[in-house]
DNA sequence: CAAATTTGACCTGT
DNA sequence: ACAGGTCAAATTTG
């Protein structure tokens, strides 16, 4: 929030990353000019200017997706301090395979396209830009935090996690298939604050946000867990030239131990800095919230059944 | 009845 | 072999 250089992030990522291949660049250069120096040197500072360059290119521009892509520079004008997370997914084969096995489908077919379809997603997947926000929810609001912008999010699977007291739950987008919308999130309950979700978002979304979605209800189920929230806001902006890189802000492990519960919740554009990510928030009174996560549970009951009966105010 | 969730099987990278 | 992540069939929800 503090700002002293309004570069945004990605500018002053870039910037670093070029300015770090171009020093290097330099000194290889002169040293493979001067003399035979040591291979060792030479070769770390090789790795160093490609994957400095990798880098940067994917930066700038790391999409080709054959459709979606959307590089246009929208003219929104978007807050100096908030830029919506808009980076097209895709491949991003900088120095991968010079093969054109890439894209597969231009247009929307999945006819028979099984585990090949399956690996060749998985891999795209992992150089799908990720970061992750805490989300805290409070008893009348629903949740605080980074709202934004909210997108229809559809659950596609729950896991144990290994030291975590709570399940992960995945979501992705609602227009996958339709759009070929790779974004997706998780969502994974703090283990210390109840309050505190932990979400992970991989992936921007290249769909058209905000589709049409019937009037939903904000409300709660009473089922074992916050489920769903799709929520759908129509704004008309956001899709952009935002870059970001793979920047995981992780909450330690702490231990604590729990029922477990999911819920979802807007997406919200992804905005801090290289190695600092400092938001603690002052954390206010936290209130409890009661049912609204598992009003019953089945959990073994050795378990301390989560907010069962704490504070009430 | 269509769309979303649940949940166990399956896939992939350590 | 294991843990995390995803698929997909069955089930639930609206």
């Amino acid at each position: 929030m503090e700002g002293k250089d309004m570069l945004s992030w990605e500018q002053k990522t870039l910037l670093s990353e070029l300015i770090l291949g171009l020093d290097a660049a330099k000194k290889l250069q002169s040293r493979l000019g001067e003399a035979p120096a040591t291979a060792e040197t030479d070769e770390i500072l090789v790795k160093q200017i490609v994957s400095t360059y990798e880098r940067s290119l994917l930066l700038l521009n790391w999409s080709s997706s054959p459709t979606t892509v959307q590089l246009l520079p929208t003219p929104v004008t978007l807050s100096p301090a908030k830029n919506p997370g808009g980076v097209p997914e895709s491949p991003a084969s900088i120095n991968g395979s010079p093969r054109s096995e890439e894209f597969v489908d231009g247009g929307g077919s999945s006819e028979s396209h099984h585990r090949q379809d399956y690996i060749f997603n998985s891999k795209k997947r992992k150089m799908l830009p990720k970061w992750s926000e805490k989300v805290r929810i409070s008893p009348e609001r629903g949740l605080e935090g980074p709202q934004d912008d909210v997108y229809s999010w559809r659950k596609y699977g729950q896991k144990d996690i290994l030291g975590a007291k709570f399940p992960r739950s995945y979501y992705r987008c609602t227009h996958r298939s339709t759009q070929n919308c790779w974004a997706t999130k998780q969502v994974q309950r703090s283990d210390g604050d109840a309050t505190v979700f932990e979400v992970t978002y991989r992936g921007t979304h290249t769909c058209s946000q905000a589709a049409i979605t019937p009037p939903q209800k904000e409300n709660t189920r009473l089922k074992p867990a916050i489920t769903t929230t799709t929520t759908t806001t129509q704004k008309p902006k956001d899709l952009l030239q935002s870059l970001k890189s793979n920047l995981t802000v992780r909450t330690d492990g702490l231990d604590v131990d729990d029922g477990k519960d999911v819920f979802s919740f807007p997406d919200t554009p992804p905005f801090y800095t290289y190695g600092d990510f400092s938001h603690v928030e002052s954390s206010p009174p936290i209130f409890d919230v009661g049912d609204w996560f598992n009003p019953t549970v089945d959990i073994d009951t050795t378990f301390p059944t989560f907010l069962n009966e704490s504070i009430y105010y």
